[in-house]
RNA sequence: GCGGUUGUGGCGAAGUGGUUAACGCAUCGGAUUGUGAUUCCGACAUUCGAGGGUUCAAUUCCCUUCAGUCGCCCCA
């Protein structure tokens, strides 16, 4: 009986990682543009950090945590999220007494829910975020929107869609609250049991729903832009002024709602319009959220952000038929024919190696016919045979895979002008 | 938590109630001995996810189970 990973979890091989490295390289300098700085959390918490934040009545903490009690019963959680962890570490640190505000950090990393798999949806996943804590400038909401649609048109994505909404205040939330609820309740039988669930917990999430959607309470619900009150709607007025600023397209999506319970005011997610991209199109969820810093133990910081997943960039790229191509390259090839030559095999691609030059050899004892296959399936530029006749004379003969033409050369002259060689070699094909 | 679908060698994939389970790729060996991508020849699954049942006989039929995958819910 093998063992195999974790229901929801993979491996990512060589082929896949060249991808992720790429896509971290671009998100890293995406955040020196915009000066995020990288704060880096432990990967699990206590489970209260997480109740306490997300909201025990949502999915996250209900039923997707990775919670286990550790060898001194404390209660521990595999992160589901990054916000919560950002925003203890900005209480615990203090970082809200350092001289720049407000404090800008970003991280990437693994997060856990317990769900079941699909497309586009595992059980431990990576998320790059950021947070901008410390504000209440509906400019840096519109920046933070920037950032991330800057990371998707950076990959190369095109098919993106930037949906706003407006949540209100505790109080514009409120009162919109209990105009839902005295809404639907009246009729709350005729809603699918989930919705009859939703309508004390978070009547919001009814307008979400998929399966009650034609019923015509939906149409004529209480809209949440109706009970903004003066100061929120003029917020959210801000904030897609400063979007138009920055020319980034928008569309107002009323009925757009987060799973989060720290969430109000601005909130938003990033679409694929890909096809065949599966059921998920959700690349990236994000949004404002005054109240948690204090709700955590620190003082009145406002902050925003958003958390978007590797995987389904990577995978709406794929949908978009957006490739990377960065093929490691390999110089040269040395072939070894014999003990002897053997020897010389090894110091021979250390002294290359230590040159820059990347260099293999053969490691499985086989025929010289088989060392020029894998030179060929490596994609190596250049082969070098050792034989008897080259450790006797000092020379080898150098030979351009991509039209067989050799050169002899001795060792040292190779690792001196390796860089001219391989030009010249270049040139001549073309 | 619920539902659809799939499970044959390293990978992809055909197939049938019954003597040796196609084929393609990859791998290994050979085609005059020290030079690759082509071509030719040869090798490579006591075995068809696992367990049980029906049958004279099952990889093919039935049950259970496990796993992958997709969808619902919800989300990144």
């Amino acid at each position: 009986m093998s063992i195999n990973v974790p229901r929801g979890t993979k491996d990512l091989l060589p082929g896949e990682t060249e991808k992720w490295q790429a896509v971290e390289e671009l998100i890293r300098d995406t955040c020196r543009l915009f000066q995020y700085k990288e704060i880096r959390t432990p990967i699990f918490e206590h489970t209260e950090l997480f109740t306490r934040s997300v909201g025990d009545t949502t999915d996250i903490v209900q039923k997707e945590m990775y919670t286990f009690t550790d060898r001194g019963d404390r209660s521990l959680t595999l992160r589901p999220e990054g916000t919560a962890s950002v925003v203890r570490s900005f209480v615990e640190n203090k970082l809200f007494g350092l001289p720049n505000q407000p404090v800008k950090l970003y991280y990437m990393g693994p997060m856990f829910r317990y769900e079941r798999q699909q497309a586009g949806r595992y059980r431990q996943f990576v998320q790059f975020g950021i947070e901008a804590i410390g504000s209440k400038d509906p400019a840096i909401d519109a920046e933070v929107m920037a950032l991330a649609m800057n990371v998707y048109k950076k990959a190369g994505l095109k098919k993106v869609k930037l949906v706003i909404n407006s949540l209100g205040d505790t109080e514009s939330r409120q009162a919109h609250r209990d105009a839902l609820i005295a809404h639907f309740a009246p009729h709350i039988e005729e809603f699918c049991s989930d919705c009859q669930n939703r309508l004390e917990k978070n009547p919001l999430r009814i307008l979400d729903c998929k399966v009650d959607r034609e019923n015509p309470l939906m149409g004529t619900a209480p809209k949440l832009p109706d009970y903004l009150n003066e100061e929120s709607a003029a917020y959210f007025e801000k904030v897609k002024h400063y979007l138009e600023i920055l020319a980034i397209k928008y569309e107002v999506d009323p009925n757009l709602v987060r799973g989060l319970d720290y969430y109000n005011h601005t909130a938003f997610e990033i679409m694929s319009e890909g096809e065949g991209f599966g059921a998920i199109t959700t690349l990236a969820g994000g949004g404002r959220y005054n109240g948690l810093v204090e709700d955590l133990g620190g003082p009145d910081a406002p902050g925003i952000g958003f958390a978007m997943s590797i995987e389904r960039l990577l995978l709406a790229l794929e949908a978009e038929g957006q490739t990377f191509t960065n093929i490691d390259s390999l110089d040269v090839y040395v072939v070894a024919m014999g003990e002897a030559a053997k020897d010389k095999a090894v110091s021979f691609v250390s002294q290359l190696r230590q040159n820059n030059i990347t260099a293999e050899m053969d490691y499985l004892d086989r025929k010289v016919k088989a060392q020029m296959k894998s030179a060929d399936r490596l994609n190596a530029k250049f082969s070098v045979v050792i034989g008897d006749n080259e450790l006797e004379t000092g020379k080898v003969s150098l030979k351009y895979l991509a039209n067989g033409s050799q050169q002899e050369l001795t060792f040292e002259e190779i690792v001196e002008q390796y860089k001219e060689i391989a030009t010249r070699a270049m040139e001549e094909l073309a």
